[in-house]
DNA sequence: CGGTCGGTTGAAGCGCATCAATCCAAGTGG
DNA sequence: CCACTTGGATTGATGCGCTTCAACCGACCG
């Protein structure tokens, strides 16, 4: 698909990515005895204003989870990956809707099931407590990008956050699925689907990356890309007066 | 300093303000042993780079935690007032700076003195738990906020945020204190201080609001700032072509 | 092979940022 | 107690980045 020389480096930070990420130990066995359901492209898991009554772990697939506000603007909150939980910080009733951006698997658990599981064992209760730190971490560095990124910073950060998350689960390498469409980035960020769009084909102009079809992408240069991201590294970070 | 009839209503929603709200039970019992430390104005407390090594807990007044960009952009990320936990989530090394609003006071726990602290209670460690929870959500609503809102609406969620939180200290009802100065203000809403006091000044004339000085509010009409935050209220929320 | 849906590209407009005065409140020293 | 100072707040004028609107492209599917 792809065939170039290409400049690659394993990456030196590891902010997590969205949702909740990865379940290490294994919060994952709470679900195991839970049957599997399947959930079509497009299909809604929960709505916005239904009682918060399970979590939910993502087995396969993907899912997106999405706010509406006043004028029927919406946003993407965040993407779950497989192994990610969902529904576990929710507030009851629903603040939110998780909608399927593939055809995906997945298992529920009654959030008193899931409480007392988790009570149960203090290994599983320190392992929910890391990942509520590290969603809050993941949360925070999303604020910082849609507080004051520019566009084109803001697809870099994704596109890196990705590249994370597929290296975190052993598929790393330039070549990364990126596996929501223009819109669903766009919501994610921030933007329209036209800036994505065109951020894209600016950092291709750019030489950072070449995309083939919708969804795969070749990082041409990780170093490039992470200088365009817009966060303070080495170089970058002049002072700035704190007020006024 | 304020006199004029206004409507008043106490609020329905809750969603918890930034940082680390409330210690209800008592995660503090943790930090009572400890010194108390003073910070001027403009004390930083600790610093973007340095080691992860403690926990803080704000006894009186009030911090913000920053983030420095690439070309010296700041983003405020939260406000922690007293009650409030601050560190708990940090990666290590700090990703983010945390300065005193207003004299300060607070006592640290060192993040293994504090780890230990809560294993030893299970009632401690799920009021963690829930605490992160309600971390989350307020940072969802943040970046729903971030990535969609206008700049009145943010500036009226905000008003409504410290309303709530006032409340919650049982200092409620319609006159409050904004304790922070226009720029803090912008770089919590991703906005400039200009476009801040520009959002002030259309909701006075709105007659949402009234102002004295520089952190005094009046809010005339709950209602009309609540309608004006953006968010779906039985009222709007259209549909909207999901994709293309 | 035509239809559909997402993606891409172009042109024009708008909301917020930027730049620049001026104002005002709080503190300071006489 | 009042001039003076200083730093934040406010208001205005201008510019830019992103949105909006619109047309077209291209892949996938029946």
């Amino acid at each position: 698909m792809f065939s170039e020389t290409i400049e690659w480096r394993t990456s030196t930070a590891d902010p997590s990515f969205v949702a909740v990420p990865t379940i290490a130990p294994r919060l994952e066995s709470l679900f195991s005895h839970q049957p599997v359901e399947q959930f079509k492209t497009g299909a809604t898991v929960f709505r916005e204003g239904d009682a918060a009554t399970h979590v939910f772990g993502v087995v396969e697939g993907m899912l997106r989870t999405i706010k509406i506000l006043a004028g029927g603007r919406r946003a993407v909150v965040g993407f779950a990956y497989p192994g990610d939980l969902l529904g576990v910080s929710l507030r009851s009733p629903n603040f939110g809707t998780a909608e399927a951006l593939s055809p995906t698997k997945i298992r529920r658990l009654s959030r008193d099931q899931f409480r007392q599981g988790v009570q149960r064992c203090s290994e599983l209760n320190l392992r929910l407590v890391q990942l509520l730190c590290e969603d809050m971490a993941a949360a925070e560095d999303r604020i910082v990008l849609l507080a004051r990124k520019t566009a084109v910073e803001r697809v870099c950060s994704l596109l890196l956050l990705i590249e994370r998350r597929l290296q975190k689960a052993g598929r790393g390498g330039p070549a990364i699925e990126v596996p929501m469409c223009r819109l669903d980035m766009a919501d994610y960020l921030g933007l329209t689907k036209e800036t994505v769009c065109r951020a894209m084909t600016r950092l291709a102009e750019l030489g950072v990356l070449v995309t083939s079809g919708r969804h795969a992408v070749l990082i041409l240069s990780r170093v490039k890309l992470a200088n365009l991201a817009g966060d303070v590294d080495g170089e970058a970070g002049f002072s700035r007066t704190p007020h006024n």
